[in-house]
DNA sequence: CTGTTAGCGCTTTCAC
DNA sequence: GTGAAAGCGCTAACAG
């Protein structure tokens, strides 16, 4: 049997009450009783039990992270940012990604509306109509993580990728000299893949340059989905002078299908991506790509959620960017020099 | 204010023992009393205060998974395969990776010994007497995803390095003619490591091929440390015709040394890793390696650690390997062709 | 079959 | 300052 604050109370010949005051260090209890009860406890190995105090306290001090199915190496910086922020406040995480027996709206449904969790991060590319129900019946505190949304109604915290992407294609074309661009755009349902479009399509009016559809095609965020773009651009009569993959698992295939062909990054052809996972400084030449801040993305959807548990939760819903850099690799060239 | 038994007890007359047993779906409830309180249940739209019955039943349905820095892909995979197992069995599960705010021997003495979870999987490369002590001394049950250990006390799962090393030396030297057969060794206090060099070194012996003393570099498990002991091996007079490298990331260091000297692979040597990390798929050519079974690494420690949460936990602890399996890239080729 | 009651271990009024 | 007692929401004897 496990120590509770009955037996100490009895060896310090005080009521639990007054231990139960001394454990939680309030100064209504005299210095030298205070003392005395800690020191048993200490002796007694006591650990108060958690349950009991959620189950006063009506809070477990354990936020639920949803996310899709888990997968590669891009959620765990994110884990790990929510991770450290939440510890910081006492608070522990119980992941839950989706897998073949669960998926996401299950989940939340498992830590919404029950005293299980205090709050929930989501992550999720795209709010489909049940999940923004969900989200908007929620009794706790929510927070995503995702591209723009329609929901007002929720905290959100979503990557600059209009930003990102329009930098990256200002500096090839400024930098670079670049002019004729393809891109290789995320799926119809991703709003990141939209804003990415959106940010490299005006960088390119910006400049002067009119879009050419030929140099647009689709993709789906796999390596895979990134040979088959990466084909159909190379198969054309007018080749563009680089490819700008909507993101860096894309951004490989190019390298495959490139590689495949006999030709040269940057000599021939020059790629650049959009996430900055770990495999763009692994592969060679090392690809020029949007670095995606993926910690700064947890602990800020961390931030907005405490806020909300520890605050008066009446204040309206916040929405926040993370910005990007360009990172600069080996897989595109000066074209003036 | 949530709605509790007590009120559905009232809207249903009858006492909240009964509906208690109705909702735990008891057969002492006469059926028709209990459709009619779960119909009120589901209408008031009902659900259970997990932290009161915790309480009560002395149990939290959550598991706690603590590990190193968590980082890279590897983990994610064992995280997929620890959630799938426990959920099914109706538990949750924390993750307490290691991190800038606390150790792994923090996040042991954070789930050990209190009510917070029923019990803990432990990955770790090797156990120190800290960590040793911590686990013998726990109150719940601990499964520990590790390299060959001296505590007999406690259920472990491991990879079967030995084996998998091994048949990928023999298959160099049967299928491929190798003979002249580098290793870059892993960390001194991994014991995965040892354990994969026993493998080559046995192999070697009993194909009747001495070990070169020049031909064992250190390394420490990073790609960087690839880098450096592939240079070391790329300097020698007599060069190996294959390296092997003790894990995945190491082998890229040695993609990357070998193509920076302008060589080939396999052409002009040989690579291969252990792992089977994404990447190795990735990168051209693809490696030759030696497939760990992540997500069951993670199921295993999962099953052994719910045994033992749910059955009587007096039986003795358990050992478990998992078996490793040869993955055929482009990275070595047939040297009697 | 069902109700009464006693806790699970802790926090928190309300008295003294 | 400290104690008595109520109660968080639920389960599980024990009676009937």
């Amino acid at each position: 049997m496990n120590i509770t604050i009955k037996e100490i109370a009895k060896r310090a010949n005080v009521s639990i009450a007054t231990v139960s005051r001394a454990l939680n260090n309030q100064d209504t209890v005299r210095p030298k009783t205070k003392k005395a009860i800690l020191n048993i406890a200490e002796e007694l190995n006591y650990i108060p039990n958690v349950g009991a105090r959620n189950l006063v306290n009506q809070k477990t001090n354990i936020i639920g992270f949803v996310l899709p199915e888990i997968q590669g190496e891009f959620y765990t910086d994110i884990i790990k940012g929510i991770d450290e922020y939440v510890y910081n406040a006492g608070y522990h995480m119980i992941v839950a990604s989706s897998h073949s027996q669960r998926t996401i709206v299950e989940s939340l449904v498992g830590f919404m509306n029950r005293s299980f969790v205090d709050g929930v991060i989501l992550m999720i590319p795209s709010i489909n109509e049940r999940v923004g129900e969900l989200l908007t019946e929620s009794t706790v505190p929510v927070s995503v993580i995702t591209g723009k949304n329609k929901f007002d109604t929720i905290d959100t915290v979503s990557i600059d990728n209009y930003q990102g992407a329009y930098s990256m294609i200002s500096y090839l074309i400024r930098h670079y000299g670049y002019r004729k661009i393809a891109i290789i755009r995320g799926p119809e349902t991703n709003n990141d893949a939209h804003e990415r479009f959106d940010g490299y399509a005006e960088a390119l009016i910006y400049n002067g340059i009119e879009l050419n559809e030929n140099w647009i095609v689709e993709g789906d965020f796999t390596q895979r989905g990134g040979e088959l773009a990466c084909s159909r651009l190379m198969s054309l009569l007018d080749r563009p002078e680089i490819i700008f993959a909507s993101n860096d698992m894309m951004a490989l295939g190019c390298y495959k299908v490139i590689n495949g062909l006999g030709l040269s990054i940057p000599n021939d052809i020059g790629v650049v991506g959009f996430d900055h996972i770990f495999l763009s400084d692994i592969v060679l030449p090392h690809l020029t790509t949007v670095h995606v801040p993926k910690s700064e993305l947890g602990q800020e959807a961390a931030r907005l959620l405490l806020d909300r548990i520890n605050g008066n939760n009446d204040f309206k819903p916040r929405h926040t960017k993370v910005s990007t850099g360009i990172i600069i690799g080996q897989s595109c060239r000066n074209l003036n020099e």
